[in-house]
DNA sequence: CTTGACTTTGAACAATTGTTCTGATATATT
DNA sequence: AATATATCAGAACAATTGTTCAAAGTCAAG
């Protein structure tokens, strides 16, 4: 009844339900016969066919005899379901960040390595994988979390968790941590090497930038790459 | 050599590992051969009895006669390598939502079930299911991104993702998602009932409260649970 | 109608995989 | 030393599971 070309099937959209399903409940993958029992399908290798097509079509890898071995690619959306807004589980690679510190404005910020970094076992800052800029080195990220009022020009409040990633350098419009030799403080503001000099701007619009004249005058410490907040 | 009662032989330390980074790999567990293949066991009875084993002891679990059906259950931890501050994979529930719309001062919030409600598909936000507050139920919870500059007294900046959860009632010291019917906008302010009146306090401390004497004047459109930010 | 591409069945086969059993070796306990 | 318990090897077995093939049914287009 189903003669779509490249298109989904029923069978093909049951059956990404199904592996969806499955997995979330068992945390492997169903059999080939696993599947097809639940699709109505006694044919093994009718099984083997359609997994084939949507392995072709992107939604799904499997290795070669290999048993329960199928792994879901891309997540299989239903477009009749008023389903847009909706929430859906899904198990994921997820990093766990320690929280090496807090971050005031009175002292430099503690970095990996070095041994000052240690603080709050308990404390810890879980991102899935995905929600990582795409070429992130997971291993040059880092946290600390916000001490104090000091950062409200970055739009950052107390108690903020801030990921970083480890820099000495930054281009233009990163936003940094930097130690001000004259000021002695942490700060975290936008950068603008704007050749004679460079310029330190605050998130905050309403807020004016700073000029440092002297680039051996600032320690850049780590790109922000992202801010989380909880309430 | 090893005869430790209930504690973990090498070898199960070295089965756990492997567990791991297989599972990291492949995204399926090993069978029980190729467990054997790694820890340099011919006999699959061994491994067998080192699973029965680490199953007591809490760290797996598996279905009777189903291949690469291995879970991990607790996490096996290294207690040698100082490994305090360094980033750990674990797969993890996700919980994937996806971005309603956007919030803007000059209209009212989009919230599911309105049909507004409609916006970019591809835009959506993935959060561990641990790092959401635990009684949160969390399809209770949507997101909207921030649009333009009308949120700075909130600490939140364009482009920001800010989760809600619903609600038409607020308790104090909530930060919450009003819409005032005298002026016409939506904001983000912390909610303080004072009897006679009600303080709306912006997060940004050098800002002063807002107060409204009229309760029906505002509306309340959702609790901020979490701020998310992407740079 | 005929062709051809797509779909389906059923069965058999072969590879992978979990389970079990017998016996050996080692280590600790009495 | 004697006994019990824990650890290990090897093999055989049975269940599960992926693969393949031959043949038939279905449908749309020429």
């Amino acid at each position: 009844m189903a003669r779509k070309g490249k298109l989904m099937g029923e069978r093909h959209q049951r059956i990404m339900q199904f592996l969806e399903a499955y997995q979330q409940e068992n945390q492997y993958s169903p059999s080939i016969r696993e599947i097809g029992n639940h699709i109505g399908v006694q044919s093994t290798s009718l099984v083997d066919y359609y997994l084939r097509q949507l392995s072709e079509m992107g939604y799904l890898e499997r290795d070669d005899r290999v048993s329960r071995s199928i792994r879901i690619v891309k997540q299989y959306v239903d477009g009749n379901k008023h389903s847009k807004n909706a929430v859906s589980y899904i198990r994921q690679d997820v990093l766990r960040y320690p929280v090496l510190g807090r971050i005031v404005a009175s002292e430099p910020i503690p970095v990996p390595g070095s041994d000052l970094a240690y603080y709050d076992q308990e404390s810890y800052v879980e991102i899935p994988r995905k929600m990582l800029p795409g070429n992130e080195k997971e291993t040059e990220l880092f946290v600390l979390e916000v001490s104090g009022d000091s950062m409200v020009d970055a739009m950052i409040n107390d108690g903020d968790k801030v990921v970083f990633r480890q820099a000495n350098k930054a281009s233009n419009g990163d936003m940094v941590a930097v130690w001000l030799d004259n000021d002695e403080e942490t700060t975290l503001k936008y950068f603008y090497n704007e050749g004679s000099r460079i310029r330190l701007q605050p998130a905050n619009p309403t807020m004016g930038p700073i000029y440092v004249e002297d680039p051996k005058q600032l320690r850049i410490m780590g790109k922000v790459v992202m801010v989380i907040r909880h309430l």
